[in-house]
DNA sequence: ATCTATTGATAAGA
DNA sequence: TTCTTATCAATAGAT
């Protein structure tokens, strides 16, 4: 039959980290040159923008594309961000701030993109771990009403440490969730008395009937975080 | 059986040429705007190239990458390809770029931020749970067993609507709060000066410490933030 | 440079 | 705008 060999490892992952051999980084200089100047002629043909790339290579050579013309974009550019310093300063930020924040911008994606995969992989263990020695959480999928007093007094109690948890760290909490949730610069809509949903467990359900208008001291309805904090 | 319809038609393939639907047209702008920096970036990144790219909206609006800096890959290019003309060779950048960046660097940054916080409450969560477990269900139990169905239903419909407020806006929040629920957290503050009583059902929560800075009142509003903007 | 197996990017849809 | 899903496209490693 056929050999089961394959012809290739294919493509491996490779992490966003300066490439050692020198051999191999100039091959994927040049790979990767021809793979941008593509989307950025992709992008400008799509989406009918301006786009200009300059790339240098270690050893100084200097590679661009342009659409309409890379001298037009760059022109544009210098033109629309830099009239204003006449009077010979900025007001803001100076040209070293300014380095040292495009120097950081690639590290700091990278570390982003790492942090979100370890991120990941811990919830990912959470979950696990959880589903494993929560029977608690089996329950939710339940119907109120066909859930057994058992089961509720057990979920009750679980649902007071939530509680409690949350009260004990909520100022941190809240605002960390406000402020991640949604990155909008609006303050975050609390809207009530939809199912809720949390990713974590799988769990969605509707709030029994009958019991809107409950109002648990202090909970339940708009959500104010008050300044010291900030 | 009815043919198991996709959520989903998935990537389709397109056509490299202007994008005639407005809203389509921008969206894709966004996504390979985005897609052609981190690109830009990798390349710095993997090659030790010097990177720099500029992207005009159709609007007219910029953008810009560079690694070490833009306004240095441009001035490099500009000199190289016309030493003698430029004149411009003011190495300072304008306001508005500097802005750009600025805002750039600050969300990657709080992004990068956000995520190890996450990280380390995911860290903390798995430890904790992996240390103790939960002391809280047996102290419950007691006072729970002479509650009736009723009350365990409303109360547990409370606690669900609290839950659902919050989640509308932060998912993230609720996670974090059902994971930390599990820490060895004294219960006795909440049941033990207090009987639950709520108006309507007969049951009420104390609210615990820790409230200090956040109030919570009623459904369905909105959560302000107030202090120092982002 | 060419060839594949994989990873990565992203068009659609919710 | 953000998130998910199903595909398409870019490319790492080997020839």
């Amino acid at each position: 039959m056929a050999p089961p060999r394959r012809p290739s490892m294919g493509r491996q992952k490779i992490e966003i980290r300066r490439i050692e051999s020198d051999e191999a980084r100039q091959v994927c200089f040049s790979k990767r040159r021809a793979g941008l100047f593509k989307k950025a002629s992709e992008l400008s043909i799509l989406c009918g923008a301006d786009v200009a790339a300059v790339v240098f290579s270690p050893a100084g050579k200097a590679f661009s594309f342009g659409h309409p013309s890379v001298e037009s974009i760059l022109d544009r550019f210098l033109d629309t961000t830099s009239p204003g310093a006449g009077a010979g300063g900025l007001s803001s930020v100076g040209d070293r701030a300014v380095s040292e924040l495009n120097r950081h911008y690639g590290e700091l994606r990278a570390q982003l993109d790492a942090e979100k995969t370890r991120q990941e992989r811990a919830d990912e263990t959470i979950r696990k771990e959880r589903a494993a020695r929560s029977p608690a959480m089996a329950w939710i999928d339940a119907d109120l009403g066909a859930m057994g007093h058992d089961d509720l007094v057990a979920f009750w109690g679980a649902l007071i440490g939530v509680q409690a948890t949350v009260a004990a760290s909520a100022d941190q909490l809240l605002r960390d969730a406000l402020l991640l949730g949604r990155r909008g610069r609006q303050p975050a809509q609390l809207a009530g008395g939809a199912a809720f949903d949390v990713g974590a467990f799988g769990l969605a359900m509707q709030p029994p009937p009958g019991f809107a208008g409950v109002d648990l001291q202090g909970f339940g309805g708009q959500a104010t975080i008050l300044g010291p904090s900030f």
